[in-house]
DNA sequence: GTCTATATAGTGATAGAC
DNA sequence: GTCTATCACTATATAGAC
């Protein structure tokens, strides 16, 4: 199933939820895939070349697991998208914790190299419409801008409460929590002001 | 006034600001600074060394502009103080860009350096108490519960607002205004939940 | 205290055999 | 496609003169 070249994008997304973006050495991840560091170059030109496809990988997954569905479940309301699509991100499993990790650190990067920004200004935009298409479902009423900031504050909030998480100042627990709240605050916002 | 020491200091939070903490390079900040490598040894041991006096360097600084006031201005109320210490937060100064940076630096890199966390977690404990407390004197009758969880989601909004501005992704004017808003829609929850 | 070398080690990247 | 060497360069850190 998995050629090599998905064990060593496999492999790049663990070493990168363990050393970061920046720590990212080509011979640790040579090792994590039990292959050379030249094959490594081989099919991936540059250390660049690496993180590219490495974010593009995880990226893709990300869009996976994001509409990934239980099929005996019944099917969600509007609201429930809402929370599920959220809390999907403040979870302990591996690809969630690689995921977001990377995100994080795509985040933490573009601080410093312009760019990436780009990229992100626009995977940003892509999530924050989409939250806010859902916060619309639940409410049909809210104008469109109510909806956006709404959106940008929770999708916002995410990213905190999510570096908190892994920067280990937040139970994982408590982050969910808090996030489920924000949720219930921006919506009843959202009914007071029509 | 500003001895050699406190120079190299200042020139390490400008480097910092610039290229991370993992970004940056013992000769730039040499050169930044101007002066030789050598020296930035003797003062500072090693590597680690020059990042944990900056890193408590630029928390000092902050401490100081947090409770920095115009003398002229009258008083402000409960309300007007809380804004004013999240949103100080969301300015374009030298200084709270570098403040900022630095913290948000501190925290990604909490994500891969354990040695980092519990420094991190204390200084967030710190900074959601006071924030509770400044929520708890706009709303004395409010639990304590509620005051910790508003302010904990205030804090990592801020910390997730701040990112997205400094990684290009957000409008500092925009950043400010879902800031305030935030703290419109917390403090109108903390009423209604009596 | 401060500088000019310079030692030492790590890290990205390639050459060339198989 | 994949490996074993190995090069070239960068970055931390130190020695020793002033």
């Amino acid at each position: 199933m998995a050629d090599r070249r998905t064990t060593m994008l496999e492999a790049a997304a663990r070493v990168i939820a363990r050393r970061g973006v920046r720590g990212l050495r080509v011979e640790e991840l040579a090792a994590e895939a039990g292959v050379s560091t030249a094959l490594i170059y081989y099919h991936f030109k540059n250390r660049q070349g690496i993180l590219r496809a490495t974010l593009d990988f995880i990226n893709d997954r990300a869009g996976v697991y994001t509409t990934d569905r239980d099929p005996d479940a019944p099917p969600l309301d509007a609201r429930g998208e809402l929370e599920q699509t959220l809390l999907l991100e403040l979870q302990d499993s591996p690809q969630v914790r690689e995921n977001s990790t990377a995100w994080g650190e795509l985040r933490a990067s573009a601080v410093f190299d312009p760019d990436l920004r780009e990229d992100l200004a626009r995977a940003t935009l892509v999530w924050d419409q989409e939250i806010a298409e859902l916060l619309g479902k639940v409410h049909p009423t809210a104008g469109a801008g109510a909806l956006a900031q709404a959106a940008e504050r929770l999708t916002a909030l995410l990213e905190g409460l999510s570096t908190r998480w892994l920067s280990g100042s937040l139970p994982l627990s408590h982050a969910r929590t808090l996030m489920a709240e924000a949720i219930e605050v921006e919506l009843s916002r959202l009914s007071r002001a029509v």
